[in-house]
DNA sequence: TAGCCGCATTACAACTATATGACAGCACGC
DNA sequence: GCGTGCTGTCATATAGTTGTAATGCGGCTA
């Protein structure tokens, strides 16, 4: 496999810089922006694999707006993202893991905490498409066959319940509002109620109940909801 | 923390005995399997910190299948994974960090080295850890997962509680006023009764005593609250 | 020691969020 | 064209949460 790609998405030079060397010292490829429409266009034409994204952007479009978008347009919308935030901002972390950052490094950071983050989330992103086969707790789900085991046995679903139980066991323990599952279940342009997920979930949960699946799907009231192993 | 525990897949017991002895210099804790299906019951029932894999195991199972397998399941795939490469096998090193091995180790390999790469990987696979998670005084709040754990018991909580939770936990060492307290945990433009405090400060410590965790939020009369490890 | 004050505790009724079941519109294959 | 299965919306039922108020308790002060 050719090494990841990654794009870094950040205005300051001198911090561009260091994180080129750091990958480059661990051996990634990486392209970079020093906006969000440069962001954008790298994005298009480099196709990266993660993608590193400064909070303060100059512009009148944020960090968050980019990400936001990113999880809206269907080539981007599984692109793991980091965010780069400085510290003490807890506002700032709470609203881009609301917009769907995947983690978060608070500036300043170690190369080496960089790098560590850069890797466990290519593992868990590459495992997803690449593996095609992803169980927890009893559930399997093969996307190449297109099929869900509980246990050993077949659930029947439909596309919708499909994919969101396919975006649920790629990213587990891990609170979405409904906004967000609509956003990454249903894609971009939807004028859909937010209730309706409750009835995909509803009908995801009755699917699996039959094998005592449905406890892994689970209601976080006043958030949304959570897939997880734990209670 | 307690001392790190290793499993060793290995069905040589001369090799196994060897690395048994130095990771016990090293003071380590260790478990050990023969074989894959072995293996697997360690994985489950002690819960290791780091594996020691080797490539070559007796029966139809690889270690390379053994190891994907890890990745799949939830519970493993984060785990970190070190390969012992019977021969200076280019090939095998490459399938394996592809199937996410973290480091691999070419027999016959000097205690020196084998321990140097646990101790690199335990570090690095600790600080991937948790971005949005606090803990104090054990308690740990997950922004990410929105749970609370009290030990590795599961807290339940409403959503005021576990944002007034929340609070208290970015902000420990602290007397804050109930009037502070509604302004920066209910929002600014509220109307509400300061003795509403005292009820959701008893309902927290409520679902926090039987974890014996409400010692906590302390109150300091005619002031306010405070949030505190310290008694 | 009586009386006051601040906090703890409990009960409760309004309110809100979620679960559930039913339904009509569609798309698709036959 | 006709069933069949899927989808999104709605109405209703259920369950969990909230702020308030009443009451109790203990310490502090006069």
């Amino acid at each position: 496999m050719a090494s990841p790609l990654i794009l870094v998405v950040e205005d300051e030079p001198a911090v561009r810089d260091m994180i080129a060397l750091t990958l480059e010292q661990a051996d990634y490829e990486w392209v970079s922006a020093g906006d969000v429409p440069e962001a954008r266009c790298r994005l298009a034409d480099a196709r990266p694999d993660l993608v590193l994204l400064d909070w303060m952007l100059p512009g009148q479009h944020s960090g968050l707006d980019f990400a936001r978008q990113m999880r809206r347009e269907e080539l981007t919308r599984d692109l793991p993202v980091i965010l780069l935030t400085a510290r003490d901002a807890e506002d700032d972390k709470v609203r881009g893991l609301d917009v769907g950052a995947d983690d978060y490094v608070t500036k300043p950071f170690s190369p080496r905490e960089l790098l560590a983050r850069i890797k466990a989330l290519l593992r868990r992103s590459g495992q997803a498409d690449g593996g095609a086969v992803v169980s927890i707790g009893g559930l399997t789900l093969d996307a190449t066959s297109h099929r869900v085991l509980a246990g050993d046995e077949n659930v029947a679903l439909g596309p919708t319940e499909f994919k969101l139980l396919s975006f649920f066991i790629h990213h587990p323990d891990r609170v979405y509002s409904r906004d967000q599952l609509l956003d990454r279940v249903w894609g971009s342009n939807v004028y859909i109620d937010d209730r309706t997920v409750d009835v995909h979930v509803r009908r995801l949960r009755k699917a699996l109940a039959p094998h005592g699946c449905d406890r892994l799907i689970q209601t976080v009231r006043g958030v949304g909801y959570r897939f997880s192993e734990q209670s």
